[in-house]
DNA sequence: CTGTTAGCGCCTTCAG
DNA sequence: CTGAAGGCGCTAACAG
């Protein structure tokens, strides 16, 4: 079913198809009509790729993405409704997961696809960040932090500032850190934000309770585990993001440890999945889907050939206290501790 | 960045680069190499586009989707979870909400998208279900029901009366329906299965308390503003997707009704914004994720030139009991004629 | 008004 | 072992 069949059955040649098809001039009444006949009654549907190699331009945005996880859709969620409406369709495109090379699948996704297909893009969560000469393109939450490209992102450090101060302020004093990666910006200033809380309440960093989670759920099973498992264990988690605190409910009630009784959890990003979990996740929440939809105005402006004015927008966290923190428990080596007066502020 | 700078930097041509890329036979060791080097100095990466008008083979499985929805998003989860290791890539397309042919969208997107760029599809709730002669395609919940295509879905009917009948144990019997589209046989299938749960009970059907929501939260809110606004409210509301139980959720808290109190409310779908209402929203739920891991399963099949042994999936529903239903308030008209002895059984 | 010609970037014969 | 030629489906110039 090509533009060929069309104009064989028509019996005109595929640039006069091709006119009716894109309604330029230059085309008679009665042909226009019989092509048009034609196509519906053939079902005809020009192909995407072949119009984007020749004309380059598409009306297709692009969202880039490494796999289809519960921030990645909720972006998507965002994208969408902020482009109902604009005229643009949304293609997006997973490059990541499959091939195993979880590194660099941005850059390759976007040579992949640009150029031809995508009129612009807009990358989640990309690791490298280059600034790319083909079509505009803006970033959310680059993990090396804002760079050349316009970008958008959520304020980290504070997040993670009153999560701590959050578990501070019900007595904890153990507080475990369920790092993400320690070469993503996100996960480094959750990090600092947690040592920065945790100095200022002066309160020590045990190091032994700072670990890396790799943001999976499947990766931060193990860390998880050892860190409930350690001899004298936290009174409370703080992970980096909420999929890292879901795998760390599940070693809880895995091994035994009541939540939020005798342990607080706190995670980050307030996907939809945080409320789901018993109890419900207290989480960081950024506002996922609105940072899509303002992704997708900077990337409309840019597409139009217009400058924007701020290039980096950065969106408020706030904590959102749900099912799992609770005042420590009696007794735990943290409360001994504090009665001892071995930690803490008076 | 093409494959022409590519040969001409490393002084080839670019049948060789073609070659060295997709390594075939017939280069010498040293070009080769030299030809590699220079693709990655220059991180040349071969368009996706051109490959596949030319190869018609692209390792690309597409998901086509009205739009990024609950729903469609919780399927990319499970569609992307199933797809890694197989060496497939993912390309959702959302094809429906922009262009505002909501009808439809499913061809013209397959049609767009075929014989090129993809090599499978699944499509997400299509209207129309034509049997496609281009690549394999398996739908997912398909609105006509299954048809000629492999479909994968779940047990629509079963879920609504057990929804239904959970209600009706609790005492209710003014229940209201809030329906999807009546063009749709998911929705044909819920109401089926609430008419047939309340006949089952004896308990008749108040043709003023069945309405239509358009499965969106912003069609269902009129319609549930006008349930709850009745002279005789219905003491339950069972809405067909979460999405329009969510929207009843509101307008409950906007007429000031208390929910489980005075009104409860169940939906269908289970998608993860469910939990995340105050209080947690009772549903039926769908395993949705598993939903587009098995059509993934089917597809690949397809796709490797095998048959499927099932051509139809239909994957059970159960009831997530939270916190939107209790029982019926007392001295309400129901519970005044229950006493009566006007409706119901004993 | 309509058809012919020339590519878009790539891959696949087929000669050299 | 390498390069030149043709064509995938389509559009943009140019002829007729």
């Amino acid at each position: 079913m090509t533009i060929n069949d069309v104009a064989r059955t028509a019996g005109v040649s595929v640039a006069t198809v091709s006119k009716v098809i894109n309604s330029r001039y230059g085309v008679a009444q009665a042909t226009s009509e019989r092509v048009q006949e034609v196509i519906s009654s053939l079902g005809y549907e020009s192909s995407l790729v072949a119009r984007s190699l020749r004309s380059h331009r598409t009306n297709v945005i692009g969202i880039l993405v490494a796999e289809f996880e519960p921030f990645s859709t909720e972006i998507l969620k965002g994208v969408s409704q902020a482009v109902a409406g604009t005229g643009y369709e949304l293609l997006a495109y997973s490059g990541g997961g499959a091939s195993g090379n979880l590194v660099g699948w941005e850059r390759r996704s976007l040579s992949r696809l640009s150029g031809t297909l995508i009129d612009g893009a807009v990358i989640v969560t990309p690791t490298v960040v280059e600034v790319h000469d083909g079509v505009p393109v803006v970033a959310i939450d680059p993990h090396a932090g804002p760079s050349g490209l316009p970008t958008v992102d959520s304020d980290n450090l504070a997040g993670a500032v009153s999560a701590t101060e959050h578990l501070l302020a019900l007595g904890h004093r153990r507080i475990a850190f369920l790092g993400g990666r320690t070469d993503l910006e996100s996960s480094r200033l959750r990090e600092e934000g947690f040592r920065l809380a945790m100095e200022r309440a002066q309160v020590p960093v045990d190091p032994a309770l700072v670990r890396v989670g790799g943001y999976r759920r499947e990766t931060a099973d193990r860390p998880a585990h050892e860190i409930l498992e350690l001899a004298d264990r936290p009174t409370a988690v703080f992970a980096a993001n909420d999929l890292m605190a879901i795998a760390t409910l599940e070693a809880a009630a895995d091994v035994g440890i009541a939540v939020p009784g005798d342990l607080s959890v706190v995670g980050f990003d307030d996907v939809p999945e945080a409320a789901a979990t018993t109890p419900p996740l207290t989480t960081v929440a950024q506002p996922i889907q609105r940072m899509g939809s303002e992704a997708i105005g900077l990337l409309v402006e840019l597409m139009a050939g217009r400058e924007v004015p701020t290039p980096h927008l950065r969106l408020p966290t706030r904590l959102v206290q749900r099912g799992t923190t609770a005042t420590v428990p009696a007794g735990t080596p943290s409360s001994r501790a504090r009665a001892a007066g071995g930690a803490a502020r008076p």
